[in-house]
DNA sequence: ATAGTGTGCAAGTACACACTTGCACCCGGC
DNA sequence: GCCGGGTGCAAGTGTGTACTTGCACACTAT
């Protein structure tokens, strides 16, 4: 049975690569280092293999949980972006495929785009409580959600095309992204959370 | 010679449903009213009509400019912003699918980018301004710009296959979008710019 | 030993594709 | 009148693709 995982993390990568109509079965079973027919065994058909090996190459559970309850903003929005980001980049190139082959293929677009919208999730939890705290309109606070999580996709989706639209170094985009993000749904005191978090310290020392 | 831009705009959008390898000269011949013939004929081969098309489906002058210096920021920044989301919806088509194939050819992708790009370079200059006015940060102002392009990007490519995430109803997202654009780079005085020109209005009146 | 299961290999089918060739037609300019 | 450029039409070539079939081999469980 270790044939079917074989052909799934191969048709994953030459689906990548290619998308849907430039996979072919030759060239996934050469990649999988076995026979052609075994795809028809095991699959039945191509569709049906590289619709199992999307699934199965995108997990839905989130890679880097947010905190239930806010404490460093900064701190803690940067590095689960930094996940993300990372993640979504490893797989830019298969979403890529889903998100144009929706017009075809409407499944393979939800799909590819379904740890997006755990994210999405997830981040709209945390940030209405930071909204709420800081007495920021739902509306914005909803937009600005919107927006780092669109900051996101198309730096990992778009980079490639338009490096000069995104921040440089790579490495750190994430972290300048949550820097804007939490600027717009205004932050209190202006500095970031850590310089505000040092200030409070250093007050209670002093 | 009417053949060719029949042509030419048959490709674009059998291209935008279906990408190059789905894009059969048959299916363009059919779409343009014309031989199949003919397109060997005035283009050599399909990926030169491609290439062609795609070129000429994607301006690369600015849809609607922005003032050379910022008078009323959030107005200005959602009437440009609004011209470049239904522009790039109206493309999202192919946009998608130039994405798609970067891996294979590299120029499809930046070709459909340019006009990005363009808006980026405005956006730009008239972000700089308005942070240089109101002494936020550039960096931050550069990140903030780029999100912006990144949410109108996102949004025109993907919100077909992950609506929840963005902005409803679809028609004000672009003005949200520079809503929180706005705060982020430190507009001051909290209000929306047209509340405060109102304000202004109504204390003269006064 | 036997039967079943998973796989490889070789060959083949039916179709779709990009692209070619040869011939005919029409229509405007000389 | 006629000549040449642009087009249509029919047929064909070579290749690639999804998918099938039939047979052989190895391994495993009973």
């Amino acid at each position: 049975m270790v044939s079917r995982e074989r052909l799934l993390s191969a048709a994953a990568r030459v689906y990548a690569e290619a998308g849907f109509r430039g996979s072919t079965t030759r060239r996934i079973a050469d990649e999988a280092g076995l026979n052609e027919v075994t795809i028809f065994r095991l699959f039945g058909s191509k569709a049906a293999l590289l619709n199992a090996a999307v699934r199965h190459s995108t997990p839905s559970d989130v890679v880097h949980a947010l905190p239930a309850t806010p404490r460093d903003p900064q701190r803690e929005l940067a590095a689960w972006a930094n996940a993300q980001l990372t993640f979504l980049r490893e797989h830019s190139a298969l979403i890529r495929k889903s998100l144009a082959e929706t017009e075809e293929l409407p499944e393979m677009g939800t799909q590819a785009c379904e740890g997006c919208m755990h994210a999405h999730h997830s981040l709209h939890r945390y940030a209405r409580q930071l909204a709420a705290e800081w007495g920021t309109p739902r509306a914005d606070a909803d937009s600005a959600v919107a927006m780092l999580i669109a900051a996101i996709m198309s730096d990992a989706i778009a980079r490639g095309a338009m490096g000069a639209v995104f921040p440089q170094p790579a490495k750190r985009a994430a972290a300048a992204y949550v820097r804007v993000f939490l600027r717009a749904i205004g932050k209190p005191d202006r500095a970031t959370s850590r310089v505000g978090a040092r200030r409070r310290r250093t007050k209670a020392k002093s």
